[in-house]
DNA sequence: TAAGATTGAGCCGTCAATCTTC
DNA sequence: GAAGATTGACGGCTCAATCTTA
């Protein structure tokens, strides 16, 4: 290439990248501590409760559900399985493709989450907005919105 | 309390919430999967390596290296048990506290850092700098100096 | 042949209990 | 008794293989 990338990070780069590694190990963490505490359940299994409830008639297929929660099939798979145990999801066949299934929130799933929301919103206040003001927010905001370009897109163009 | 925060997110909030959220599940996963590819090893374990290799005598006391790895210590215990099976690092008792252990980086370990760090480093550039401008890596910066605040205090003031 | 979904094997992580030293 | 560190038991996650339908 013409014009190499610096080898290693500067200037304001690994002040950044260790703040944002630190948050990557802290946040989930407490997240999930929380969420087990109150609910049984990690932060990954909240988001498939979560997820369900918005979507129409409270369920989506697994693939759609998968995409939405940011796991893999095989993860989205064993989560919904050990939900299903618990009776809060339902696994129905997919009426327009004989290959899908569809994930459905039970009545007693969405008890759950109602019940678990208000403490993982108050967590999630005090872990992160009371710690921000609204132009923080805003780029916080905007900063996710940029990152997740290059996370979102597993393929990347050639380097020609 | 006499102003009561409110029960659920507003103005930009719901946006940055599931934006960080999104970033939380997938940069972890990237890294891991390109550094597993290169090195055989997890993101974490990576950190671990390198959090040696920065500390002088490229050694560090057990409880330090969890703290500044943002691991719990049975979670670092058995990572760095992990790494003395490959023979990428050494345990030896702590001179100064009989109670302590101190985790040492060999040479093998420190060579497979050196092997693996170029790749890594190109990989997040590719995931995350190539996608910000250098106003918004301050920015990133600034804003998870902040987040930090709320994440590395586990206890809380109490509400009243 | 490809896409949707699941499963078996094995590693990684947490929680609680334990052991040693302070 | 408390702190540093480790371990047993168990659940969650990834990778690769598999099964079914399109």
């Amino acid at each position: 290439v013409s014009t190499p990338e610096p080898a290693w990070l500067r200037g304001d780069e690994p002040e950044a990248w260790l703040g944002l590694v630190r948050t990557l190990l802290l946040l989930p963490a407490a997240l999930d501590r929380q969420l087990r505490e109150e609910a049984g359940i990690s932060h990954a299994y909240y988001l498939v409760l979560a997820m369900l409830s918005g979507a129409p008639g409270r369920s989506l297929r697994m693939s759609e559900l998968a995409r939405v929660t940011g796991t893999s099939p095989s993860r989205l798979s064993r989560a919904v399985s050990s939900l299903q145990e618990r009776g809060w999801v339902e696994r129905r066949a997919c009426p327009e493709d004989g290959r899908g299934q569809v994930a459905v929130l039970t009545d007693a799933g969405h008890a759950v989450l109602v019940q678990a929301a208000p403490t993982h919103v108050a967590e999630v206040r005090r872990r992160v907005f009371d710690h921000l003001d609204p132009g923080e927010v805003r780029a916080l905001a905007s900063l996710t919105r940029k990152l997740l370009v290059g996370l979102e897109a597993d393929e990347v163009a050639p380097v020609g």
